[in-house]
DNA sequence: CATAGCCGCCTTTTT
DNA sequence: GGCGGCTATG
């Protein structure tokens, strides 16, 4: 093996990343800025420990996605090895633990993890049981309370027990009815996984000296998202060794209404109190120009710690602000302008080629803020014969013949599965109608038994005729036969299943689903390939967890849409980010207080900050927004990208876009007064002239300078009025 | 018991 | 605009 020496290896860094790589001992936090190259230092950390001397097998590494963790493992691999060393994302090393610690936790091995419409079947199950109405208990409603809960390691109990007002006592049954539900059949949910394990190593302090032997070294990764829940398991994690190392960026907080704390970052400090904290701020990956734009825009925050956006790299950014007529119109400009960029034969378009194409498709994406954005942009990229990736991984696992193809799997790994058993008892149509289902269920409560073992049992039950019987016998010996072939790999056995269950024939006609499936066994055949040890319940708590994110293939040549959420993490050359309109950027279920404006504006701060060169920020005069075509109102974000650069030349730095000036929109010269609706009289310095983008810099009576887009602006003649 | 068709409900972001 | 669930019909 080669072995890179390490002064080449670590050359590179810069003294504060350095530092962040070497300082092994205690805890430590990283501040890092967007591009400061984080990631790259948490790597290279992991490898400084294991050129320390530190057993790859004691460092435990965690990221906020599985594909964070997949890349941070073949990184580390590059720079030395990190072989032995864990590298997961919170959830999956949840899975690890409560899996070997099962019956500390109070848990079986084999769980099922339910996903959210798992748990939507539960929920409305646990309603229903309190007999309340779902109009005025909603299963979604309900699902968020309880979610928000767990994540503050609130169990059922103490909540009831703590219940004082009419909404709380029945929200505390619900959630007692709800877990109740969860653990007969066997089944956790994401919080579950969390505060089984924060429970689990609460109150066990044997459990916690073990993983604190195990992990002398504790990295994770996007810390400002971390919940309570993953708090209180961090801390005790590293309780014995205090070996913690924290990374990440405040203003990059975007999980907020997931149950993210950012006081868990900015308290590090308090936690820690002998934390060294290392600031990265210096920023390898954007224009200054971007930079500044960003800057312009977070700085507005008001709960917020003040950091530095260093840029590194000489400024040449290419910055658009575009209006367009309506989404068809802005998905067809950002076709038009990928293929500017990618294409050096294309002249056409409505706007003006930057420079000659040449661009690498895999190099562009394009961000939003609502996953149903990407239709129209679809439909304008297969028009233009551009090829393109959503990135979007729970949608592959929430199609209907690939969830009932798992649901098969679940039931022979875990048979109390009610959820899976139910989806499938008569899927295909086997003559198992409801009638028969709420027969047998009946059986299983009045004996106090598990659905399947009912269903095993459907010979005894009185109430069913010949025929059911009959059908049910099969179904059951056909799983029963399933269950024979259920260890070693997976791909052969989802084969299997497929077609003995009789959902191949169901769906022969679909082209469509059996490529799914086909895609779904390949998949898993990968699996077997690289899992040390295939086994069916490992496949199936792996593909639990798999993410939006996850999804996202930077080997093919094609351009990424993407939401602005899962964009984290990632850089382009070229950044599109469309949809800059009031009520979807800042959208409009995050306007109840001043917190969720905030998240909003880091989450377009996250999404300009992944841009290296080219930032095309969009709008439409209309959307149609569930199928209604509304009037939209410009994002109050577009303002704040430019009220710094008052002493810059262009709002829009190296703007080579011009939009036909709208009638109306007049030119101003210098030296004329005007009127601004806030800043009120002031005197025009400077018209720079971009059609409908033209900006006119003005020097208010109250001293200041700022640049304005004309067409925010309402800025009038003084002798117009 | 299966199927088609209709109605009403939700609809931000996701591990 | 999309899906789940309910109902009417075969």
């Amino acid at each position: 093996m080669t072995h890179k020496s390490q002064a080449t290896r670590y050359d590179q860094l810069t003294p504060s990343q350095r530092k962040a790589v070497f300082h092994i001992e205690g805890p430590l936090l990283v501040l890092a800025g967007p591009g400061s190259g984080k990631t790259r230092v948490i790597t290279h950390r992991i490898v400084a420990l294991i050129d320390s001397g530190v057993n790859p097998h004691n460092i435990c590494a965690i990221t906020f996605t599985n594909k964070a963790a997949d890349e941070m493992r073949q990184r580390a691999n590059a720079l030395g090895s990190s072989a032995g060393a864990h590298i997961s994302t919170f959830h999956s090393l949840c899975v690890r633990i409560l899996r070997r610690y099962a019956d500390k936790a109070g848990i079986k091995p084999n769980f099922s993890i339910y996903n959210d419409s798992d748990q939507a079947s539960c929920m409305k199950q646990a309603v229903k049981d309190c007999e309340l109405d779902t109009t005025n208990f909603p299963p979604a409603r309900m699902l968020d309370a309880v979610s928000t809960l767990k994540n503050k390691l609130i169990d059922a109990e103490h909540f009831g027990s703590d219940a004082d007002d009419f909404f709380s006592k029945t929200l505390a049954k619900i959630y007692i009815r709800y877990q109740s539900i969860l653990s007969e059949q066997n089944g956790l949910d994401f919080d579950d996984l969390l505060m089984k394990t924060a429970f689990l190593l609460k109150g066990h302090s044997d459990v916690r000296n073990e993983l604190g032997e195990r992990f002398k070294f504790l990295l994770i990764d996007e810390y400002q998202d971390t919940n309570h829940a993953q708090y209180e398991i961090a801390k005790a994690l590293v309780s014995s060794h205090s070996n913690i190392c924290a990374a990440g960026d405040p203003d990059q907080s975007i999980y907020r209404w997931r149950g993210a704390d950012i006081r868990n970052i900015l308290n590090f400090e308090k936690d820690w109190p002998d934390a060294t904290v290392v600031k990265l701020e210096e920023n390898f990956r954007s224009r200054p120009e971007i930079l500044q734009m960003a800057d312009s825009l977070i700085s507005l925050n008001q709960n917020r710690k003040q950091k530095k956006l260093i840029p590194t790299r000489p400024p040449a950014a290419d910055i658009v602000i575009t209006e367009f007529e309506d989404e068809q119109e802005e998905a067809e400009g950002i076709a038009q302008k990928v293929r500017q960029l990618t294409d050096p034969s294309f002249r056409g378009g409505k706007l003006v080629p930057a420079k000659a194409g040449g661009k690498s498709l895999r190099d562009i994406a394009v961000f939003y803020r609502v996953n149903s954005m990407s239709r129209a942009l679809e439909e304008a990229f297969i028009r233009n014969k551009i090829p393109y990736q959503i990135v979007r991984g729970t949608e592959f696992y929430n199609r209907k013949e690939i969830r009932d193809l798992l649901a098969y799997l679940k039931i022979l790994v875990n048979p109390s599965d009610e959820v899976a058993l139910l989806r499938i008892i008569n899927t295909p149509a086997r003559g198992i109608g409801k009638t028969t289902v709420d027969r047998v269920r009946s059986y299983a409560v009045l004996n106090n038994i598990t659905l399947f073992d009912a269903f095993k049992k459907a010979g005894d039950i009185e109430s069913l005729s010949k025929a059911p019987k009959a059908k049910i016998a099969a179904f059951v010996e056909m799983l029963e036969r399933f269950k024979k072939d259920v260890a070693g790999k997976v791909a052969p056995l989802i084969e299997h299943v497929f077609t003995e269950s009789g959902l191949r024939k169901s769906i022969q006609s679909d082209d469509s689903a059996l490529e799914n499936v086909n895609e779904l066994i390949s998949a898993a055949a990968q699996y077997d390939r690289q899992a040390e040890e295939p086994a069916l319940l490992d496949y199936l708590q792996q593909i639990a967890l798999f993410s939006d994110a996850d999804a996202y293939d930077a080997s093919s040549d094609r351009v990424a849409f993407m939401t602005l959420h899962a964009a984290k993490g990632l850089e382009f050359e070229d950044v599109f980010i469309a949809g800059l309109e009031d009520g979807l950027l800042p959208h409009e279920r995050s306007n109840t207080d001043d917190d969720e404006t905030e998240e909003e504006r880091r989450l377009f701060f996250v999404g300009i900050t992944r841009a290296k060169a080219g930032l095309y920020i969009s709008y439409a005069r209309y959307r149609t927004v569930r199928g209604q075509l509304q009037r939209t109102i410009p994002s109050p974000f577009l303002f704040e990208l430019g009220t710094e650069f008052t002493e810059s030349d262009n709002v829009i730095s190296s703007a080579t876009s011009v939009i036909p000036a709208q009638a109306g929109i007049h030119c101003f010269a210098a030296g004329e007064l005007v009127r601004h609706k806030s800043f009120g009289l002031g005197r025009v310095k400077e018209f720079i002239d971009m059609g409908e983008d033209s900006i006119v810099k003005v020097r208010f009576n109250t001293g200041q300078t700022k640049s304005i887009m004309l067409k925010y602006a309402n800025l009038s003649r003084i002798n117009d009025i």
